[in-house]
DNA sequence: CTGTTAGCGCATTCAA
DNA sequence: TTGAATGCGCTAACAG
């Protein structure tokens, strides 16, 4: 069995008051008996029990990290900015990844309060009106990132002016026929940025005086092989897009990958845009709109630590800039269709 | 404050060493006294605390993973796997990334000791016989992915076997100047396949009556950017090699950029062989030894689940198989070379 | 400056 | 079948 603080106490013929007192500095200590205190520790290879300290303290130095899709590697990158921040903490990680909605269910109905963790950094899931009673009323302190609800401090993008963007680029190149391949707009978890970037499609086509064609949209699965399938489809149309658009640089590697099996170079013949910019996306060459994924994970543990601290602050809203990286998968369209 | 086992106690009329019961069903209960208890829980929407659980079982129901090299897909691939089953299990995940030599001590010599974790899943990272010292002497189930030491349960790969193998694929291909890329043989986390690795690289090459070049070998941290520049340096060589082993996927792609910036086509004029198969390798057709990233994780913590309910079961080394995944960055060298 | 004690929330033993 | 009491390891308040 482990030491405990009585063991160091009696080792070092003092009182468990005063082994408390150097461990967490709470209150001034001879620097002799300090001492004593100090070899003792060491010599028993005394850590204290975290059990003990969080039950008494009522603090869990635990954070929870929510994440859905945990397959997909924006995730990952944001993951790496957490911990990136959280090594230097006394804080540590619980992780709860979410692939469906009885597990989405179980983190945000039992995980989700005061005495399991101390706070909740929730990746890409918009919370229901449900879900914010629950965290109101238990008074988690919680982080949305890459997701909104106006009650619950967030860290997100303008992904509707993102999307413009990007498909107003396209056709600025001179496209026409742009194709989209997205996320389902309503998902299962309760996301909403499927909708912002089907949005910012739309708008950018509707402000180009482009008709919103429905042949053009596919809504597959947040998986490279899913829209590689719907991207064979929507590639053997009579009459196939000359850009696609997609919700992800996932989805955007299976329309490449699509392209490849049918023999549509890219970007002579095709032209691709992706969203996130993935480390894959350098290698790929891929066009994408790229949010700075490490940064949202460092930025989100910073908001959430201060939350924790300040747990009734008024909720703070963060915009992350987001800009469009033309590397080589865009291109005007092939002439041919220029000229008929 | 959240309901505690004594508020549901009161409310429903009964001592808190029934509500203690029908929680854990750790003895029988009166039907109707049960049905009390069960609508006071729902009532408060009580939760048990896992502080004051884990102190008074002395379990923490926590897993603690320790994952170096996290910029790593592979890592990534091995974490699913062993999200996947704790998602059905009542255990928690405690992520440890190790991404200095600090990290890794903080985490063996303060996390890995009972009351802090029931279990540790070590990942990529050999113990020193210290660190093994302690481990045993705290008696801290164990199990190591990807990495080896006799007195630990292990999960492994026969890395010499598998790397001879893609080598002499090479040779057999025609190759003759193969060149290694690699991790540094000696690194500061105490890892060993590296040099399994290379040990198979030069068995290959020894069989085939080919010396083993010091000038085509290069060692580097296991990150796909200093692959580049360790390949663009190789593939500058008067007498380049026409064909590449690296260490892992990261490493390879690397070198495939370093290819493409040198506008060295693959695999005519340069072969590069990967290992781990990791998602990317797929899209980059990446011939690659492939290990089943995945299923080491969900094997991982299978094995960990039994040796923490036996902790005196001696210890396991369970090989996983390896395979040459042939795809498109591999060919005979070119026939310039042969003639001359 | 320091020892003692109460209590954090729970499981479990001992009585009843 | 059940309630009350004990202790898990710790922090913090209290008393000296």
């Amino acid at each position: 069995m482990p030491a405990t603080i009585h063991d160091v106490a009696k080792k070092a013929g003092v009182g468990i008051g005063t082994v408390s007192s150097v461990l967490n500095n709470s209150r001034p200590v001879n620097p002799a008996t300090r001492q004593k205190v100090l070899d003792a520790i060491k010599w028993l290879d005394f850590v204290p029990n975290p059990s003990g300290r969080r039950l008494s303290m009522g603090k869990t130095h635990t954070i929870g990290v929510v994440i859905p899709f945990f397959t997909i590697a924006s995730q990952i990158e944001r993951l790496r900015g957490v911990m990136s921040v959280i090594a230097g903490s006394d804080y540590d990680i619980s992780l709860y990844t979410v692939e469906t909605v009885p597990q989405r269910n179980k983190v945000l109905q039992r995980v989700a309060r005061r005495g399991h963790i101390d706070g909740l950094l929730i990746f890409s899931l918009s919370p229901t009106e449900e879900d914010l009673q629950r965290i109101k009323q238990r008074q988690v302190p919680t982080v949305l990132i890459e997701a909104y609800h106006p009650e619950v401090h967030s860290l997100s993008l303008d992904d509707v002016a993102a999307a413009r963007n990007a498909v107003e680029y396209l056709i600025n190149l001179g496209h026409r026929k742009i194709a989209y391949i997205g996320d389902y707009l309503e998902d299962p978890f309760g996301t909403y940025f499927s909708r912002n970037r089907f949005e910012g499609y739309c708008q950018a086509l509707k402000a180009a005086g482009i008709t919103v064609d429905k042949r053009y949209q596919r809504q597959g699965w947040l998986d490279r092989s899913e829209a590689r399938q719907l991207a064979l489809d929507l590639l053997q149309l009579p009459d196939r897009p000359t850009a696609v658009f997609a919700f992800s640089d996932e989805q955007a590697l299976g329309v490449l990958e699509a392209a490849r099996d049918l023999d549509i170079s890219v970007p002579q013949q095709l032209s691709v845009i992706g969203y996130d910019d993935i480390r894959i996306a350098h290698f790929a060459q891929l066009t994408t709109v790229r949010q700075n994924l490490f940064d949202s994970g460092v930025k989100g543990v910073e908001l959430l630590l201060n939350v924790i601290e300040h747990p009734n602050a008024t909720p703070q809203h963060i915009q992350l800039p987001t800009k469009l990286v033309i590397r080589h998968t865009t291109a005007p369209p092939p002439v041919m269709e220029n000229i008929l």
